[in-house]
DNA sequence: GGTGGTTAAATTGTCGACATCTTCTTCGAC
DNA sequence: GTCGAAGAAGATGTCGACAATTTAACCACC
């Protein structure tokens, strides 16, 4: 065995597949820098795969968004500025409005309570301080939503987009007070998503992540 | 000089790199038909390029939503079905919705003109049945009020998107009557943008692209 | 002491060969 | 005649080595 099982990613050693995976959960989890460089040959020993392998993988990661490629000169991870997380949540924005619209229109009795359940989840997550429980639902909800709406199409876009956040959302979360005004706007699109309001269940989506905007914009 | 230069796509032997680009337009072209498989030895050939570079050419339009690609089963080309189609538009409806209203916002008296400009020879084009050039215009209009919106993510996401809807675009450009429809629909854009009314822009765009789904449905 | 050019190291890009998987064909049995 | 299994052919996935390019260091020269 040779004697460097010190991975910078934690498990060393990775099946030769799911090596975008594993380096894309690295660079959100952020134990990858933005910009830091992303050596092929550093990457395969601390995976434990092929330097193809890897190499494939990030090529994937840069159509994914997460690291750039410069021809010749490599990847590196990419540091998306606070200009562009905005534009990010801009499109999320709309497209994320489209997803709860449909979701209104589709949802069933059964995703009704599945939902209130979160809610109810979030509330209590909120009055007991636990910012991490919150962030996790909060991720759960939005998902959800863009499941039960049925849009292969937009969900595709929204995560990739969603994945390119991950840093500034994370930011955001640690704002004080923040989670109360988030929580209100959640709770909002639950509503008008159970109440089977498409108009109402769009304006709800929106207007939350026009707040996130605005959060973020204060930062 | 090897005897086969009897390319599918035209152009025989193709740059190693931008291969990619070569395949792409083979397929939006139609030149490719959907469902068909696309062997990499035979790109290979067909192109006068390396396995390995039609082999990330794949990879790159799999990313794009152009090609299918299976585990050991290779790629072919991605049939989009008409319920997908409207999926498509759907996004695209709210995104370029976004991108319209940004544009009102920053639009530049230069601009004014260009769009004024494109918008006189849409009305020339269907008035003298001039079909293709319609085409080519309502592509140009599209294009440059996403620029002009300056939001690179919107962008990249609508441009995506629309490589995988041409097959349909194309389609829709050949009913009888569409383009007058389109036509009027389009005016009114380019009139809320010059105006500097993002509201109105939006529901401008939302209202053209919403048509677009209508005619969609109705094939 | 600073600057320009040249060399060397490091890293990415490309290619060909081999291994693995799928699928079509063929042969045999029921 | 049909079903099933085994084998062969085709295509993809993986790997290692070599070529091309960038970047850094170094030395000569002004």
């Amino acid at each position: 065995m040779p004697a460097q099982e010190q991975t910078a990613a934690g498990s060393g050693a990775v099946a030769p597949e799911d090596v975008t995976a594993a380096i894309r959960e690295a660079i959100v989890r952020g134990e990858f820098a933005p910009n830091q460089r992303l050596v092929e040959a550093d990457l395969s020993q601390q995976f434990g795969a092929s330097r193809s392998g890897v190499r494939t993988a990030l090529f994937e990661l840069a159509n994914e968004g997460l690291v750039e490629r410069v021809q010749h000169r490599g990847a590196r991870v990419r540091a998306v500025t606070l200009e562009e997380a905005i534009e990010i949540s801009e499109v999320r924005m709309v497209v994320e409005g489209l997803c709860a619209a449909k979701a209104a229109e589709r949802v069933t009795d059964e995703e009704i309570a599945e939902l209130r359940s979160i809610g109810d989840a979030m509330r209590a997550a909120v009055a007991d301080g636990h910012v991490l429980k919150y962030s996790e639902l909060n991720q759960l909800l939005h998902r959800r939503i863009i499941e039960i709406g049925g849009q292969a199409t937009a969900a595709g876009v929204v995560e990739r987009l969603r994945a390119q956040n991950v840093r500034h959302q994370f930011r955001l979360a640690l704002v004080p007070g923040r989670p109360n005004v988030s929580l209100a706007e959640h709770l909002a699109i639950i509503d008008e998503v159970c109440a089977h309001a498409p108009d109402a269940a769009e304006r709800a989506a929106r207007r939350h992540l026009a707040s996130v905007i605005q959060a973020l914009k204060a930062i």
